[in-house]
DNA sequence: CGTTATTTGTGCGTATGTATT
DNA sequence: AAATACATACGCACAAATAAC
């Protein structure tokens, strides 16, 4: 087992500030600490209490103002877009059908891009399909238009939260999302997702589970959701079909 | 006028290599100049050339490893558009080349996406591309990879404030966006940016702007803008070349 | 009105640790 | 084992924006 490592000085800090913001402790027009006062309460250098300042800045938290000071973003509008909450929401009126249950897989992609030490990672793999009016639907047969075909990436802790969940074997068939069923069990709660968006041709897998041509154009969205620490707790690949589903996204005004 | 600042060390450089990552620099696994070598180049500081790596991998245009190297990302340019400022941002690094200057236009779907009661739209189609290293730039032809074609519909109020901008007649090069030409005028800022993300095929038109063959798969992004009046003041639609674009937003949490 | 203190922004130098080759 | 390359962390100096006097 490699030695725990601890972790940065500017990210105790950075994740410290970020629970005061939470906890309300910087409203309205409040000034944050300057860099000087967090040298003197904290003892780190200047340069390490900016490094801090500078990831709030990244993710949105904070604002800076030269010669003011630093200011919490107001968390009660929504600021930038398309909330985590509507990709959760997804389960609402759609159908997730398993089609490679929850295994352990040796992927280098994917483990580095989940930032893992090693190659290991548990994957599953599902496609999603529009619901239909119930009715016309035959015995033991799924009903509905699959649009999406999905594959899920975990680190293994990750990987154990779910590991017994029946909606995640071979055929299950739920109306959840992954992130929503792992999203109780995790210590830190999803903060963020990260997401690429491009063309790429249909595999032979994402072929067969949506029912078009191998080679045929879908939108490929990756996603990458992170914990309020930033560390990585999914990577979704997804291929929708372009002709089923249309990404859509609202863009705010941050400040 | 306000004396020009010139701009920082460290965004000269992250400029300069995102030019360079953008002009195919540095394939697949060939590895960036190290820190000490831009150092040496460049006659910077160590922690200037950090910044500049920190914030292109904050954009996702490098990753880095320890004890390796840094290396662009994948095939794609990488951008961030996660905001609206992200959207205006677009100018900083692309130029826009008019290929049919501002004119009215008869367009009934276009029009009553942007809520008209009329069918009469004005109308002005550019390309965007990468900005190049000048330098192997001959006279008279423009420099770079042409990487999108967009059409910008305005209403006829809004055309009105950008009319006799020189920079929307056809063959006008420049490094703006419509929407930053447009904001200055406004009685009311822009606060909302609608977006849909799908695959279509080139048409004429967009094969020829961006060099592809007519009926190759692109990524389609249409863009409603609205004002904080929730007017809608631009309808941008733009086809990507997926081979040279990927579409990276960042969802966070609303409360 | 200018002056001064405060606060953030930029930039440099150095040292040490850790991962990779 | 040694060299290379990135990560963290400390220190200092000066510039620019803001606010209070």
């Amino acid at each position: 087992m490699p030695a725990m490592r601890p972790e940065p000085a500017y990210q105790i800090l950075r994740q410290r500030l970020r629970e005061e913001i939470a906890a309300g402790t910087y409203p309205d027009g409040v000034r944050l600490p300057t860099e000087s006062e967090l040298v003197a309460e904290y003892g780190l250098s200047r340069q390490t209490v900016r490094r801090a300042f500078q990831d709030l800045v990244a993710e949105g938290a904070v604002y800076r103002v030269p010669g003011r000071g630093t200011y919490a973003r107001d968390n009660a509008y929504l600021r930038q877009l398309g909330s985590i909450e509507d990709l959760m929401s997804l389960s609402e009126d759609t159908t997730m059908e398993v089609l490679q249950g929850l295994s352990r897989r040796v992927d280098v992609a994917a483990a580095s891009r989940l930032r893992l030490d090693h190659d290991v990672v548990y994957t599953v793999v599902f496609r999603r399909l529009h619901d239909r009016r119930a009715g016309a639907q035959r015995p033991g047969e799924t009903d509905g238009v699959p649009f999406v075909v999905t594959t899920v990436h975990l680190p293994e802790p990750v990987a154990r939260l779910v590991g017994d969940a029946p909606e995640l074997t071979t055929g299950a068939v739920s109306t959840n999302t992954v992130i929503g069923l792992l999203e109780p069990h995790l210590n830190q709660p999803i903060a963020q997702a990260a997401q690429s968006i491009t063309v790429a041709p249909a595999d032979g897998v994402a072929a067969g589970a949506v029912g078009c041509d191998q080679g045929h154009p879908m939108l490929r969205v990756d996603r990458l959701y992170s914990d309020t620490a930033a560390a990585p707790v999914e990577l979704a690949v997804s291929y929708f079909l372009p002709e089923q589903y249309t990404y859509r996204v609202t863009l705010r005004r941050s400040g």
